[in-house]
DNA sequence: TCGAAGAGTTGAACATGTTCAAATACAGGA
DNA sequence: TCCTGTATTTGAACATGTTCAACTCTTCGA
């Protein structure tokens, strides 16, 4: 945890952005590897020891890139949810504020979502970024309790996680994705979600309530305790 | 291309094999990125440069472990086929082998398999990694084909690729799976697999063709064309 | 047997992420 | 205004992956 996260004045605050602003810069420009800190500090003015002070390595600046990045998509989502009905509507709309918001960093997302190891900082699975997972799967979690559509118990409790999977591996094919204006994505896209909405519709029918069940066992297994098992340090 | 690969001399490839045999020993002793090249070289009795002359970098060490492993997973592999039938008994033994041959080096499987940035030469989408992968999707394959389950054609063309998925899914969350002894890994497995195969047969049905259509469209999206684009250099 | 070409080996040098002790700026009380 | 403690800033120092020019050893043709 840094300082300046503590004791905030004006000044120090600037000086933090600055470098965030500089650094992010850079990793568009050239990449995230490619970018030194020392590139970093002299582009914000300050000495190498500073950028220290302010972050406490260079995978901190990509948290502070999410961090930031989860503060403003805040009411962007908000108003998503507020402006729409129907669950597939409201599933898209959540999901496209953040394509939208990542357009223009979408290559810069590539060299910091590389990630898969939940022990790593940067991982979407880690335990450094859980606050922002749970905040995000809780307006999936909205979206679904907005709508009409009606949930059984058994899926209730696991959907939100499950679709922030989906929307996680959507905006992973995204990132990665090399065709031109990523039309692949679009077009997985807008399938998928019919396909995943109409899967809850169906399964949803009192009928298939053993079906349900093979799917919540899986869940279960899956997510198990999620907020206990501290798991192994290193 | 390190020079070993073309000029094989006996010595050479002693040395070869005792520097990757101490790689190997260290990180799984105190992690990948907690090894250091220097002991590393030092370990297996070379200088640092000498290490260098055989591997092109750290990386490179774990591509000549995913080489061996391929390797000797091989034969495993064609037994596993040979001895089995049933569409879920071949699969089980076809990934069984897998869980079995990397037991004991599952925790540095960890360190290694993190990344999921196709550009990243380790990573298993990777274009470094392709020949190790299709040789795989390969043995996926043979396990559909020599079972007597019927696979219509429209799905036949995308399920060893799918059917890839699954198990790289199931060995990533092995990898990191913290229950004692991965008994989580297991129940997924057994419950997964035959969700999985009940899915494959039911959705052979005729009937069921509109069904499949909706699921192949996706897998086409998403394989697009293979071998074709490219991919941005960098 | 000799010598040259190439294989194999060496450790210094470099780049870059990170740490840290020391220097400086600054706020608030005496 | 001056002093003191805290916040901020600095750049040298360090660890480690990687490169490289120089050196040694091996092989093989004459």
């Amino acid at each position: 945890m840094t300082r300046a996260t503590i004791t905030t004045t004006k000044k120090s605050d600037e000086t933090r952005t600055r470098i965030l602003e500089a650094a992010l810069a850079l990793f568009r420009k050239r990449g995230f590897e490619k970018t030194t800190m020392r590139e970093i500090a002299q582009e914000s003015g300050v000495a190498l020891g500073a950028a220290y002070y302010y972050f406490d390595s260079k995978d901190a600046l990509v948290m502070g890139f999410y961090e930031r990045a989860q503060r403003e998509l805040d009411p962007l989502l908000e108003d998503a949810l507020a402006r729409t009905q129907g669950l597939v509507e409201r599933l898209r709309a959540v999901i496209d504020v953040k394509f939208n918001y990542f357009a223009s960093n979408r290559k810069l997302m590539g060299a910091l979502s590389a990630h898969i190891d939940p022990q790593h900082p940067l991982s979407p699975f880690s335990e450094e970024t859980r606050a922002i997972r749970e905040r995000d799967i809780g307006f999936l979690s909205a979206a679904v309790d907005g709508s009409k559509t009606k949930i059984p118990d058994d899926l209730k409790m696991h959907l939100p996680r499950v679709l922030w999977l989906y929307q996680m591996g959507l905006l992973l094919f995204w990132v990665y994705d090399s065709s031109s204006a990523q039309t692949r994505t679009r077009q997985l896209f807008q399938k998928s979600l019919s396909i995943v909405v109409n899967l809850i519709r169906f399964s949803s029918l009192p009928l298939m309530r053993p079906v349900r069940k093979l799917a919540t066992d899986l869940f279960e297994i899956v997510y198990g305790e999620e907020a206990t098992a501290p798991e192994v340090a290193r």
